[in-house]
DNA sequence: TAGTGGTCTAGACCACCGC
DNA sequence: CGGTGGTCTAGACCACTAG
């Protein structure tokens, strides 16, 4: 192994996967770890201190650490870009703006993202086709407070979540995805059945607890997935939570 | 702030963040920052790295620090656990085992896990129900050779989800989320109409390359979300959110 | 109270890579 | 070639907490 650190994780990562150490398994200290691999302690501490915070071991003070009790499992899906998603599919991308409107916040999406009532929005409405088939139907605020520029976007370039992710930095957001029969419009726009099950994805994102941006986006339940790969070790972006059952 | 390097980070994220620092623009070097803080290298360098292996900055030898592009968003769920869901949201939970066979696997599962032809498998079918409601069915397959002591579980006391979690460490998974419409079958076990839209969440986990198991878990569209909130930079829990049904 | 982890220092050597 | 980040050392003090 090249770095020492690199070495000590892998160690002590194979143990808790194969089982050898379970969840409750005492880590050995720092300093029963310096003498076990003859480094010092800042070189085991970033290792259990990158265990800890990838969630395979806990550690507390006087305590040490222990193997942790796997309790959540993470599904991470990334959401791509619609034209680096057909781009890397092969498929030619386009898209329509439905609907375009400045207006007060209407009630209901006042409640969902805590914004007073009044709150000027952009509301836009958009088609996303791959080789010409209608691959989602976008529903997307804007807050006009947080993101002024967008009074006079026309996205005649970049569809709405391009254009806004290009210029708008978010820290924060949050996923809801469920399912859904197809009414009549939505079937017309979509081309499908009336009542066809379809896969909705809605994000809310604020940056430093502004409100940004939502997006309700629609996929054709039989022409879309949601694909994600994960392990538990890989280091990703930390943060997040949710509740779901498996 | 407490520590000096959450505070040189808030720093650099909120610049970061609040766009004054756009994708492409230069981090400082590290000395530099050693001496706007008056700390050490070692302190400047883990802030650093952190937001590297976090995405917002790209670091390279020779070429310094710069803000990163952001590319894909990403979506972070967690999956509890069944009865940890039910009791945080004050339910019953309970669950019947409908079915549960062993026998070789068959074709489209083996091309789907890459297991050869003949593997043996054990076939679970599991409902789900919080307080008497179906809440979700789940078809789940075990690889045998993996998971040997399955072979004699019967699954009295814990859903072979949990059962799995906690005897099974996982390095790798696998997440599929569609909407299917409901069929006869599948209707009448969630008690919802025929043509009903459901929520798929397939889940493959492999343990260091040998295929654990597969679980195809369905929910009512109308009484199931999945619900996660993502930082890309947060590094604590982010503040957990229970997800219900409307 | 004693032992643990959390943080920080003031150095050091090395690998890499743009100039 | 020189400057940058990557890694590591051998200490140090402090905060927290189990016993």
């Amino acid at each position: 192994m090249k770095h020492l650190h690199q070495r000590i994780r892998d160690d002590i990562e194979s143990r808790i996967m194969s089982g050898q150490w379970p969840p409750g398994h005492r880590v050995p200290f720092e300093h029963q770890l310096m003498a076990e691999y003859g480094c010092s302690r800042m070189t085991v501490n970033k290792v259990l201190s990158t265990l800890a915070t990838n969630g395979l071991i806990t550690r507390r003070r006087r305590a040490g650490s222990v193997v942790a009790e796997p309790s959540t499992q993470r599904a991470v899906l990334e959401i791509q870009d619609f034209a680096l998603e057909a781009a890397r599919a092969g498929t030619v991308y386009r898209f329509q703006i439905l609907h375009r409107t400045i207006e007060p916040i209407d009630a209901a999406a006042a409640q969902r993202t805590g914004l007073p009532a009044g709150t000027r929005m952009l509301s836009v409405t958009t088609l996303h086709l791959m080789d010409g088939v209608p691959g989602a139907y976008e529903q997307r605020l804007i807050n006009l407070d947080t993101v002024p520029e967008a009074a006079t976007e026309h996205f005649a370039n970049d569809p709405p979540g391009t254009w806004l992710l290009r210029r708008v930095p978010w820290t924060d957001a949050e996923h809801v995805l469920r399912a859904v029969n197809a009414d009549a419009e939505l079937a017309r726009r979509l081309q499908m059945k009336t009542g066809a099950a379809c896969l909705v994805l809605e994000r809310r994102t604020w940056q430093a607890g502004a409100f940004v941006t939502e997006a309700r986006i629609t996929y054709p339940g039989d022409r879309h997935h949601l694909i994600g790969r994960f392990s538990p070790a890989a280091q990703g972006p930390a943060g997040g939570s949710a509740a779901v059952s498996p």
